[in-house]
Order: structure tokens, then C-alpha cells, then sequence
DNA sequence: TATTGTTATACTCTATAACTATA
DNA sequence: TATAGTTATAGAGTATAACAATA
């Protein structure tokens, strides 16, 4: 028996949080409350925040889901207000995606209830390690996605 | 503008983390090639390994999905000859789910695995970092367990 | 009466395939 | 011919409700 590595412990906590329960419990979290917005299409309002505008293929390929489920939730998106079409300027096939103003509100108020969970979990923990943790857990996260694990 | 707090990095993380993409990628890539598991099915494996033989009702409030699927994936694992029920010796309303020899080995495999590509993640991290992150990502995890956003 | 496991049923999420428009 | 978006359809995944057995 050898002593357990950092990818042991590692990949046993990444199992936990993986878990569906990690994700419905704080997806539920956030999207409560935000008119037009729930588990399947927060995603979608999230990854438009993180990219920008873009084509639906581009975000399907982000968030890990396909076209055609994208579009659907963009759908129903823009039917809340939240995202707007537009056609992209540079080639009539494609389909912008942004957030609009309410969107963006919408997105800004996920983000806090979130970033505040985190201030939480963290709330007394010394600084340093505080810190460091974010700061790996970013490197941690960047190293998972250059090698297909998560994607950009 | 304040700069990004520890939280707020975190957040970011965690939303990539959550991704389906994330689960599906790693996920996909742990059953690969084990007899009788697949993604939906992986978890109920899992969690019979890390809570040792347990009930349905308990099993299924850890991995995150309720008692009729729970019991469903047991199923198609005990058909594949990788879980075995038993009756609950102190109830007999109760099932006792455990892994058999063969799902002991599946599950030994895919951990395995997983260990394996967090090690690669984490090669060429400084020791003494690699460390730290395991030892403070088990912390962020246990801590967010106790807010009720990982069950146990 | 309450709880466990199970099954029947329905609903949600997502992918595959087919269609239209543009490149 | 290839690609973007969309829609139609089908298939997983999962929950709700109802049942039988036991507490």
C-alpha cells in the first residue's frame, strides 16, 4: 500500500462535486427567483456572459451541449427577454447570440448569489490559503480543459 | 470596481467545473471499456464504493438522484454482475446493495483511471502545491457539503 | 401509520436526422 | 459541396405516484 497522491485525493473530491446532487442543489440556487431562467437554460445565459456575443455553434460547443438544444434554449431565452438574435454581420447563415440589457441583470445576479456562496464557504479560511486555493483551482481548471475534459 | 475576491475566482471555476461537458468528458472516458457500466450507472458504483453496503434510500440521497432510479441502476449493475442485494439483516424492508468481486475490480478500474489523469493535470506542479490544492479542495468540498450543496 | 423497495407512468433533457438558407 | 440555424423525432434520464411488504 502506498500513501494516497494528490491526483487520489484529488480525483475523489472532483467525484463528489461532479455529482448531480452538487450541481441541481446550486443550480437551483441561483436560478431561483430570476424570472425566465432555470437549470437547462442557465448554461446558456452563462456562457454568452463568459464569451460574449457568438453563433450558436461556438456556445454549443462551450457549454457541452449540441446545436439543436442550444437554439431551443436561446428560444426560450429570447422569449423571456434575456438573449436577443441578431444576424451576424460577416456571414448571413450564422446567428448571433447576446444578452439583452435584462440579461445581463439576470446573469449579474446569478453571478453574486454565487460569488457570495463562495465568500461563504471560504469564510474562515486564513487568506493565503484562501487565495492560493482560487488561484489553483483556476490553474487545476485550465490544465482539465487542455486536455478535453472541459471545454473552452 | 473591487478587485476579484478569492470568491469570486472560485465561482468562476466552480461554473466551468459544472459544465456538462466537464462530467460528460471524464465520465465517458472512466466507463469506457468496463462491462456492464455507463454514465448513468456510474455513480450508484461509485457510491456503493465510497459508503460501502448501504440501501437504495441511502445510496440515493448521496449520488443525488431519487430511490426509483437509484434502484433502477442497481438493477442493470446486478445484471451485469457487478452488485449484489442482500436482504437488511436488521430490516427486512430493507435491501442491502453491495458490490460483488467483479464490480470491486470494475470500480478499482476506474479509479484508477481517474487518479491517473489527475495526476497528469497536476504533473508539473510545484509538490508542495499539488499538495496544498488536494488538501484545501477536500476542505472546499466538505464545506460545501455542509451547506447542502454536496450531499454526503 | 410510516417506511422500504419496486414498478408504472409521465415529463424533461438531449442527440440524431432532416430541412432551409447561405457560403 | 459544406456549414449555420432550426425543427421533428426519438431516446435517455429522472421524478411522481401507486403498490406490496414490513415496521
Amino acid at each position: 500500500m502506498t500513501a494516497a497522491s494528490p491526483g487520489d485525493l484529488v480525483a475523489e473530491q472532483l467525484g463528489r462535486l461532479l455529482l448531480r446532487s452538487t450541481r441541481q442543489h446550486l443550480y437551483l440556487r441561483l436560478v431561483a427567483g430570476v424570472d425566465g431562467l432555470d437549470v437547462a437554460t442557465y448554461p446558456v445565459l452563462s456562457g454568452l456572459g463568459r464569451l460574449g456575443p457568438t453563433t450558436a455553434t461556438h456556445l454549443a460547443s462551450v457549454i457541452g451541449v449540441d446545436r439543436s438544444a442550444t437554439t431551443r434554449y436561446a428560444s426560450k431565452l429570447e422569449a423571456g427577454g434575456l438573449v436577443r438574435r441578431t444576424v451576424d454581420p460577416g456571414d448571413a447563415r450564422a446567428t448571433r447570440l447576446a444578452l439583452t440589457p435584462a440579461g445581463t441583470t439576470a446573469l449579474t445576479a446569478t453571478r453574486r448569489a454565487l460569488s457570495a456562496a463562495m465568500d461563504d464557504v471560504l469564510s474562515g479560511w486564513p487568506a493565503a490559503e484562501a487565495a492560493a486555493f482560487a488561484a489553483s483551482l483556476e490553474r487545476f481548471t485550465n490544465r482539465l480543459e487542455g486536455m478535453g475534459g472541459v471545454d473552452r
